[in-house]
DNA sequence: ATTTAACCGAACAACAAGTTCGGTATCGTA
DNA sequence: TACGATACCGAACTTGTTGTTCGGTTAAAT
């Protein structure tokens, strides 16, 4: 890939970062975007189709990071779900730049719906063997929810406490052991 | 209130609620409003200074009814956090037609906000006196959260089980008691 | 050094937001 | 029933946004 390309492509997720901190995001227009970005009009359109494209792209590298990048040393090995969790919130805490802004602003409920679907496909291995009188999706719903809210508490209280010292606390909420 | 201004209100929150079960908040235009409702383009302004003026005028009236029309029979009596939930679920299924289809729609994040605003109130008045090694705003998080996603998990299954029932999986997937 | 491809930015058409205003229809009341 | 108030209508207009086009410029790759 092209080194401008690169560059064009990160200033102007920086940009999009950076005015999600200020404003909600259908209120930001492209021209706002090109102009802290440093880009031409045509260059904007040239890398992403539409805002919404922009959206998108940006959430797929950012939470790639997070859960695909790394094959889960814990699958396979035993099932103890506190160390799963510890461990997403380790590869979290890792991106904290990136992801505080964007999870805190105002538009925070548009990347929590990318953030869920990947919670959603890890507890959902977690829990195909689990058994009580719940149905499944809701379990699934309630778990990927409730941790969702964990993070968004951890990073509200810029990550302060340990992320085993986190997934505790999701544990000592959760009637599931 | 003019029977005018009251027909035109509704007819504008009908078609609003219509178009969210078609398409995006954001991708709404007022002008796909007032066709909708067959209302002129100044009487829309006349009621809503803005799109996000609508959406909040809207979300007040429909939560109103939910949480603070009716005086929380069980506040003062007892402090059973399952009657609680049940006492609500049985408001949010009155609401059924209104409430489904905009919490189910593409930009359902937006009304569950305010939906999660009530709910954190009602959840801190219980916690109050509860104790344990989580810090208090990470429970009141973990709670919200978490019966938020059994309220949409509730409304996803058309209401098929009773609120009783349905609050029941919420306790069994909680450890508060 | 040369070729290839990305970037620039001005100009443009299509569309949406929000305002204004004169005219019409409907409401509440006497 | 009549009358005054007021809500609604809709066309026209300003301003701002979107997405495209295109000829010229700059920088990467080899």
């Amino acid at each position: 890939m092209d080194r401008r390309q690169k560059k064009t492509r990160t200033a102007i997720f920086c940009a999009f970062r950076a005015l999600l901190e200020k404003k909600r995001y259908d209120h930001i227009t492209v021209q706002e975007i090109i102009d802290e970005a440093n880009v031409g009009r045509s260059t904007f359109y040239a890398h992403f189709e539409t805002k919404d494209s922009l959206l998108n792209a940006m959430c797929e590298e950012l939470f790639y990071h997070i859960f695909e990048d790394d094959p889960c040393p814990w699958v396979g090995r035993d099932n103890d779900l506190e160390k799963k969790l510890s461990h997403t919130l380790w590869h979290i805490r890792d991106r904290k730049n990136d992801l505080s802004g964007i999870l805190l602003s105002d538009s925070g409920e548009l990347f929590m719906r990318y953030f869920k679907e990947h919670l959603r496909a890890m507890f959902e291995m977690y829990i195909s063997g689990y058994k009580n009188d719940v149905p499944k999706d809701f379990m699934l719903n309630h778990l990927v929810g409730s941790f969702a809210e964990a993070v968004l508490w951890w990073i509200r209280e810029d990550m302060k406490t340990s992320p085993e010292e986190t997934a505790g606390y999701f544990m000592k909420m959760t009637k599931i052991c």
